[in-house]
DNA sequence: GAACGATATGTAATCGGTTAAAAAGGCTAT
DNA sequence: ATAGCCTTTTTAACCGATTACATATCGTTC
């Protein structure tokens, strides 16, 4: 590989120059920045990453972190970031953290290879000393700085309004997401000021400590051992919502005549199941790059607009959810 | 951070020594050690992989190209992969591959970066130079150096024993991934070497001439425009079974009794789906580890058993596929 | 007690970039 | 003609490691 000081050679001219050529941060003479562009295309020249990155104790590299990626939410959620921090000319360091024990060791990976920032959605950052940004997306700590992630108060609402109006129901399932979580508890309150408006409603709430979808069998014993049995099942998510759309097939009973079922994410896999389960969608993909791009500002120390970043989500219509009745509330 | 000079300074010798402390590759005096141990402990010091990468031309960084993560297999595969690399300390750079174009662009990246080497599942590596070894998986082209891979034939035949073998089975679509691949030309002939044993079968070929999902909506409808209906389909992975299954589902064809179903790959999101669908497994996760663990060998220059591995795969039976009928050839 | 090998440590160059400081040439204003 | 400013370029130090080469000490062996 051919080095600056190759370049400068062949150029006539000192590294120096070369270098602000490359950089576009000094004064180079018009004749000479000929000279320094031809020889680096002679040379295929490119400059070393990690030369500069010693020098100037700053990358390009950016590292992530994310808990696994069992949920298909996770891929396209890396799909938005990694899609635009390409663009933006950032390299992904991958930190995939089976449990929160490894974040130390990912911590010293990263700063030992000089990142500029740390996009995570594994949750829980301990409070030590970063010495780099983070952003975080999705799965947001406590006293977070910087972070995008939806609205999930209205998520929540969305699916109280859809479902309270769908005729023949009164007996409806929740399963809640971890009360550690900011997002679950948004998401519940959503939901139920919306549905304390209907007294009539009988509500049961079923607690899932975890996102973890492997735990997904003991939520559905819990669900299925109801008795009587819910008309309506608000899952904490569409992984949720496919498991529990599936037993309800196998056991035989009508979806959504007997037992409606929603989900929440919008994760692509929903196209792929028959039938359509309604969902609250979010834009995952935007989420990512809106992430990666709220990265790069911080980094480049433009004038930040925003330091935390909700985007809106929206009610998507489905097979599995009851027609709506008459309104009478309103 | 601490550098080696603080360390050295701290413990009263040259930095030379501390270099060979930590690299364990020289004579370095008891107590001299323990001075450096402790002057290390007190200044919480890890040195700079930049610098260290800078001085010897190589890192702990491996590049890992893939195509897109809409299939489920491939985060399964890169979870393998990645925590492979992570227990041998190694740190994955991420690069997703939209298209071919994009593959200078991420090797000149990874390049400058110094990477010790590249895993890929994108398919065609151009035959260009690449300055470090590359391990293809899954995807492989052609002239590849080295590679994981399964046994594409076994999986095939492997189908076409399951399959022949059920009652009222005599009209078989198949669907056929794209000729430039190895592996799907492996599996339709390991399809194909037990299905001409028995010339009553009627068989179907259907071109998918891509992996790509997306692209899934037309050969769809190639196989409901199929007249007559077939009782038998084949499918190139199990994403493509999902979606044919739930299509049946909506048609309300009876599975299996009027059409039964099989897929290929034995992705973790079958145990979602009702009903079990019937599959070839592949062994996933160990496909990632085993192809981190060659490119570890590679890198580390340890004897090199085997440069192409091959893994087996197993029938993993279900609820799509029909009973089997006595056998009459055997 | 001289020669030798093993052990132990240090000096200084190097990897490939960036950048502060110095210097030199050209232009304009007085 | 001189000062002052803008433009252009170079010299040389530096980032934080590694390592070839030099040097010193020690214990064996003949």
């Amino acid at each position: 590989m051919a080095t600056i000081r190759d370049v400068s050679k062949l150029a006539g001219v000192s590294t120096t120059t070369v270098s602000r050529y490359l950089n576009q941060n000094s004064y180079v003479g018009k004749k000479t920045s000929e000279k320094i562009q031809n020889a680096i295309d002679e040379l295929n020249y490119s400059p070393s990453a990690v030369a500069r990155s010693l020098s100037t104790s700053s990358s390009n590299l950016i590292g992530l972190l994310f808990p696994n990626l069992s949920n298909p939410y996770f891929p396209q959620l890396i799909d938005g970031i990694e899609g635009e921090l390409k663009r933006r000319g950032y390299t992904v360091l991958l930190g995939r953290l089976d449990n929160k024990d490894e974040f130390p060791s990912y911590l010293r990976t990263f700063e030992n290879n000089n990142i500029a920032g740390i996009i995570s959605s594994a949750g829980i950052i301990p409070a030590q000393k970063v010495s780099v940004p983070i952003v975080e997306v999705d799965r947001i700590s406590q006293n977070s700085k910087y972070f995008v992630t939806t609205n999930d108060f209205l998520g929540g609402s969305l699916i109280g309004d859809n479902v309270a109006r769908t005729v023949g129901t009164t007996n409806i399932a929740i399963i809640k997401g971890p009360n550690t979580s900011r997002k679950s508890i948004d998401r519940f309150e959503g939901l139920c000021s919306v549905l304390l408006k209907y007294p009539a409603l009988k509500i049961t709430e079923i607690a899932s400590n975890t996102f973890d979808i492997k735990l997904v069998d003991s939520v559905i014993k819990q669900i299925f051992d109801l008795d009587p049995f819910p008309d309506t099942i608000i899952a904490q998510n569409d992984l949720y919502a496919i498991v529990i759309l599936q037993e309800l097939l196998k056991r035989g009973i009508k979806v959504p005549e007997q037992t409606q079922v929603i989900g929440y994410d919008g994760i692509n896999f929903l196209d792929l199941i028959y039938p359509r389960i309604a969902t609250v969608e979010q834009p995952i993909y935007e989420l990512g790059s809106e992430t990666a791009n709220l990265m790069v500002q911080i980094i480049e120390n433009s004038n930040l607009k925003e330091t935390q970043i909700q985007l809106d989500v929206k009610f998507s219509a489905g097979a599995t959810l009851r027609p709506t009745r008459k309104e009478i509330y309103h």
